[in-house]
DNA sequence: ACCTGAACACCGTTCAAGT
DNA sequence: ACCTGAACACCGTTCAAGT
């Protein structure tokens, strides 16, 4: 789309719309409604301008979602991340997640598509924040690339349970009698028999950040072992 | 439902429609053309009915997905796990990827809910697997339960990454003159520009159970720590 | 160059009516 | 009890036509 970044002088009609209006419009209703209900037709008419409209300005909706994020990735601090390796790539994997769970939506586009190449310089700074902490571990290239990927399938699966089961509640947990699981055999399935509602006590807990140092520990461990 | 479940007898006008035959075409459907273009009519089309007539089957289409999810759980089979009990967490949980990466579409359903209340006793055999491996490997139940959930949370992420990036193909690591990185910032992001290319040569790779292992070393050790 | 309404090809779901 | 078509309230996107 040539036309919308490099605008010619004495073109036609001048705009009344902006890709910036746009952005701005979408997030508000993402913010307010949830981006489950953002649509390219309520978004034109929040603007105030036919649906057919928004078309001159991004590819598709896909497309508006990614500059979205792109947007919203910029914004997002990076704080002084930590000299000791294994801290940063702990710090920063804990920024990433907890952008990621202020906004859970981008979550689920950022696993729609080989998405990384198309983030902006700000966000991949945390991608290569996790990478050089690996790295100054004392990890290969290529096992700094494995322990990032396995963080992000950690942290995106979180981020993704996390968010889908808060929208329904609890109440789907308490459906058959007041037990968390339904009618189980306490014979073949003793352990969660005798947890039973203890389970919907824990579930609910944030555990995130211990379960990425247990996963991190490990990886690591992994890089400086297959150095030896 | 319990029309559905427990018929009376000599009721009015016999059904031409049951529940186990919507499931079957559902599924006919879904291994034919992805979970993502099955849709309440093209199914009631397949089986030759009326739209509306799925409606006296199941309650909506999440129900129905719910259905089919727990039919394929049943037959998810489970192989004589190992004794050992870090090898048997590793073993069920493996199996639950294999099962989920074989129907990716069930991981995207089984995010959208406290699901694990609704699931029945075969698929929830895994569950216990797990539970139990970490319980018997010296961890407390609660221990046990946070070791299945951060699991849980990596497989499903994992799945869903790999599933979403798949249907696309490679074709968007390539949009910038051959480099997986767009126009990066060296001078900011100097392992990353060092990766260059060959993050889309790693990035493919099928690294689960390294990742696994990882974590699990992890979870477990934590879990054997805090007893002391 | 930019904007528009009409139109296309769909969705899930409800509901009164038929058998 | 089971099935139906019509209808409701939506979608994303294309395209010829207007300014």
């Amino acid at each position: 789309m040539p036309q919308v970044n490099a605008p010619r002088l004495k073109a036609g009609r001048p705009p009344t719309t902006s890709r910036a209006q746009i952005l701005a419009a979408a997030r508000g209703l993402i913010d307010r409604n949830g981006w489950e209900r953002l649509t390219i037709r309520k978004l034109a008419a929040e603007i105030g301008v036919g649906a057919t409209t928004l078309y001159h300005h991004v590819q598709d909706k896909e497309d508006l979602l990614f500059l979205l994020i792109n947007e919203y990735g910029e914004q997002v601090s990076h704080p002084g991340l930590p000299e000791e390796p294994r801290e940063r790539v702990i710090a920063a994997a804990a920024t990433i997640h907890d952008a990621l769970a202020a906004w859970p939506w981008a979550a689920e586009v950022l696993t729609t598509d080989g998405f990384i190449a198309r983030l902006g310089d700000s966000p991949l700074g945390l991608v290569e924040a996790v990478v050089a902490g690996a790295i100054d571990y004392g990890c290969t290239p290529d096992h700094a690339v494995y322990v990032f990927r396995s963080i992000w399938y950690y942290t995106v699966g979180e981020i993704l349970v996390r968010s889908h089961t808060a929208r329904r509640g609890n109440g789907a947990a308490t459906t058959h009698h007041g037990a968390f699981f339904g009618n189980i055999d306490a014979e073949k399935l003793p352990h969660l028999a005798a947890l039973g509602d203890r389970w919907a006590v824990l579930a609910p807990r944030d555990t995130y950040v211990d379960g990425l140092r247990a996963l991190v520990d490990g990886l690591l461990a992994q890089g400086v072992a297959a150095r030896a």
